[in-house]
DNA sequence: TTCCAGGAGAGAG
DNA sequence: CTCTCTCATGGA
């Protein structure tokens, strides 16, 4: 199957930007489980080629797809409205065609949990071994991977199984979690009809669902590009790059919301990746380019600052 | 050995 | 409100 006309879309950076901890390249194709079935996606320039596991139906995969990738979205537009300084326009032009995923909702929840204080590999490795453990087995040829564990198949586990999957002291978290989706005191279905603040309050109610967690749910799940996970590395950039010193959590989501807009979870998913792709990205070189620019984006800042 | 990783919670001040 | 400490794990 294949989807044409895949317009501003890098297969490459939207699946190796952090966002998601499945999606596995071997050759030019990504392999990768979504909705309970593999799928096996390439691209070749503005044509994505799809193989599933599962016998699709062209009427309703094709959208179902475009909508995970977000394509559809008119991202160059929410590019351009956060394309505010020379640092931001090398990231946007580097990583041109990155975009932010629509991923199912409670895999997303759990996988953020799992991923505080927590590095890239590590994530995927126990939601590897969580699959393999608690989900189901799937085939495309001769490529074999595990669907995500329902809720239910972690709400009845012990914990002893998830620590052996290498959760950690998350490990409650997760089973806590499970358990309020399968009890229904966490509604799935009703945090997805939730403007951005109450879906990001209603998860925060969960034991291990901080703010930052809750960003990226509301961002890489919901759609909600006003959300600003702040991690280490955004904090760091933001701290280097714009305010030129120390700055609380609250300084940097004023600053960054007031001077990006409401696309400012574009614009971080850009910094963060570029930052990871580029180690030189505060070297002088690159500091220089945003120089000149730091007065008007303080200044532009400002009315939220104070 | 220590440090770090897409942090959060509990407690103290 | 902010600051600090701890939490399990493995790679650098």
């Amino acid at each position: 199957m294949q989807i044409r006309n895949a317009t501003d879309f890098s297969l490459k950076y939207t699946l190796e930007s952090g966002q998601s901890f499945r999606w596995t390249r071997i050759d030019d194709a990504y392999h990768g489980v979504v909705g309970g079935r593999i799928l096996k996606i390439c691209q070749i320039g503005t044509t994505l080629c799809v193989e599933s596991s599962a016998t699709e139906d062209e009427t309703t995969f094709v959208p179902f797809l475009r909508h995970y990738l977000d394509i559809g979205r008119d991202v160059p537009k929410i590019l351009a409205e956060v394309d505010n300084d020379a640092y931001m326009h090398r990231a946007i032009e580097k990583l041109w065609g990155m975009r932010i995923l629509n991923q199912e909702l409670w895999e997303t929840v759990a996988s953020f949990i799992l991923s505080q204080n927590n590095n890239v590999p590590r994530i995927r490795g126990i939601i590897r071994r969580l699959s393999e453990r608690f989900g189901e087995r799937l085939t495309l040829a001769r490529y074999v991977d595990y669907s995500f564990p329902t809720p239910d198949a972690l709400a009845t586990t012990t914990e002893d199984e998830l620590l052996a999957c290498g959760t950690g002291y998350r490990a409650s978290y997760l089973r806590d979690a499970a358990r309020a989706v399968v009890s229904g005191e966490l509604a799935l279905a009703s945090v997805k009809q939730m403007p951005y603040p109450e879906a990001k309050r209603e998860l925060m109610r969960r034991n291990g669902i901080g703010e930052k967690v809750a960003d990226c749910i509301c961002l890489f799940s919901l759609g909600h590009l006003e959300a600003l996970p702040i991690d280490v590395w955004i904090k760091r950039i933001f701290e280097t790059l714009y305010l030129r010193r120390r700055a609380t959590h609250h300084e940097i989501r004023d600053f960054a919301h007031t001077y990006f807009g409401e696309g400012v979870g574009y614009a971080q998913q850009y910094l963060f990746h570029y930052v990871h792709e580029y180690p030189d990205w505060a070297d002088a070189e690159h500091l220089s380019l945003i120089k000149a620019d730091v007065p008007t984006a303080i200044e532009n800042g400002k009315s939220a600052l104070n």
